[in-house]
DNA sequence: TTTAGTGCAAAATCTTTGCAGGGTA
DNA sequence: TACCCTGCAAAGATTTTGCACTAAA
């Protein structure tokens, strides 16, 4: 079996070409700032939020499209915050959030056998073909908003 | 330490009156029939779908504040489902969701070890003072949707 | 040249907010 | 009575859609 990634060499910007490539995207302007944009953020951003970081060169009906396509093809993670709407992000390593419900500050959170839970929620379902993903998102209280009662 | 229940003696209306009245809620006529609503539906349910299908005796806007109100105090377990915002059940146990990709269909999954989930992300996290919950879906295609490819 | 992606504009959905009046404890 | 809850109305945020045009393969 292989090793689940690929080894890209050359530039950033080269780099995410080869994976819109490999996904049978066309590797547009648009995407790659996108991917760009979303690689180096610190934590899922939400579609609004990217198209004005970005700037006027993209429309948002547009990063709407893109960004969910990409997330379908498995390029991109999507996670729904409980902040208004979806939010995506770059995966540069399998993981999940704490989320404070208060105040909305995310931290990441280490692999939580995500691979084994799929195999189990797929062999105990009894209607489903495939399970792909999954989303898991924690919810408390950051220390700032504890603090603050 | 406790069993984490509490044993309501009556009929379905009375025990949802005293649901209400132990979380320190109003009893009140429009909370019940949302709670009685969403007792008896079989998967995650929108506040428009819920709105709509209950009738005239209730306005959206309050809707979407009992059940955010109900579901922060625990009453009600939300869920994010990648299906037009937020949606709402009523946990008669606790479980999580596989959900078509393709066409929404979904189906429950027993519960996944969430507490010790929970106690392992608050141990790892950094910043926060607590984690109250979480929320976790699987995605995948429905065996229908499968053979239509 | 064939197919996919984009901008633009409009509409549909979903959600929040403020306030005055009515219901519940 | 005191407080919470609700209806109403309005605004704001999020997301989808159609179509003509442009860019990528």
């Amino acid at each position: 079996m292989g090793h689940g990634y690929k080894y890209y060499k050359g530039s950033d910007r080269k780099v995410l070409q080869a994976v819109l490539r490999d996904k049978d995207f066309y590797s547009t302007e648009g995407r790659l700032q996108l991917l760009s944009f979303l690689k180096k953020a610190s934590a899922p951003v939400s579609v609004p939020e990217v198209t004005k970081q970005i700037g006027k060169n993209l429309v948002e009906a547009n990063v709407y499209r893109a960004l969910e396509a990409l997330a379908d093809a498995g390029v991109l993670a999507r996670s729904d915050i409980r902040r208004g709407g979806a939010h995506y992000e770059y995966p540069h390593s399998h993981h999940h959030h704490i989320v404070c419900s208060n105040c909305g500050h995310t931290e990441e959170v280490e692999d939580c056998g995500g691979k084994s839970m799929e195999r189990r929620a797929f062999r105990n379902s009894e209607s489903f073909a495939e399970v792909r993903t999954h989303a898991l998102e924690f919810f408390g209280l950051c220390r700032a908003c504890a603090h603050a009662r």
